[in-house]
DNA sequence: GCTCTACGCAACCATTGGTTGCATCATCTA
DNA sequence: TAGATGATGCAACCAATGGTTGCGTAGAGC
């Protein structure tokens, strides 16, 4: 939490990002989300990765909100955050059309520049 | 052709993520977007990062294809490959559709035991 | 009580984001 | 042409983290 940035990036979004950012824990969520739940174990036997690990993962995504756990006897078991991670997908979303609005003002200069080069320069410059 | 029916990580995709996962990254991709490209100087100095570590994150970017580079003089300048960041964003709103999809399958289960409840007590089993 | 199993903790390793320091090479100017 | 300046590249080093193994603890079942 050291960069106060702006633009499509922010700390809690970078804590978000991080936590989704790892391909074990998205297949963990997707697991998650499948089988509406799971322990560190069970999860772990379907990843190939150490039950260790798995546990390492949940207390990520636990710390970030997007999953929650509930203990009973020797068991924990997690289970997705749906608000929590439908926030994350709009995040996710809300970067990508950033980023597509960024590439479509760009592909219009592009085109623009294309045309007064072939053509003769007409006065057809378009600002943002 | 990266991800399908695998779930939302495969490989290549994971580069991508893994990619666009660093919030510097992310920066530094909005930084040229916005610049229309720049150096790993110019970009440091905009950035709360040395230049060596643009240096760094900028060849990552280049490894993964999402920027490339021109040399001129003693000057490396980079810029976005726009088509590669067009297939990474319609990466990140494929997942994001997987999840929400999930979401709104784990909410119509959760609907169906709250009707379900007044007869049995029972839990629904899942389909998939 | 004994055993089995799920969990937590700790040590350790490899990767990586970040730093500093130095060498190299192109440009500009005296 | 030589020297100063500026941009890059390379290497060593540090800290955080994803991953492992090993061990100890505590419910559940016999």
């Amino acid at each position: 939490m050291s960069s106060q940035g702006r633009g499509p990036s922010t700390q809690i979004d970078d804590a978000l990002w991080s936590a989704i950012g790892d391909p074990t824990r998205r297949r963990l969520l997707d697991l998650l989300l499948v089988e509406g739940g799971g322990t560190a174990t069970s999860l772990g036997e379907q990843l190939p990765v150490t039950r260790q690990a798995v546990a390492k993962h949940l207390g990520v995504l636990d710390h970030v909100g997007l999953v929650s756990s509930v203990t009973s006897g020797r068991e924990k078991r997690y289970h997705v955050d749906e608000a929590q991670l439908a926030h994350a997908v709009s995040q996710l979303a809300s970067v990508g059309s950033t980023w597509n609005a960024r590439l479509q003002r760009i592909k219009r200069i592009a085109e623009t520049i294309q045309h007064t080069r072939q053509e003769q320069p007409r006065q057809e410059e378009q600002h943002d």
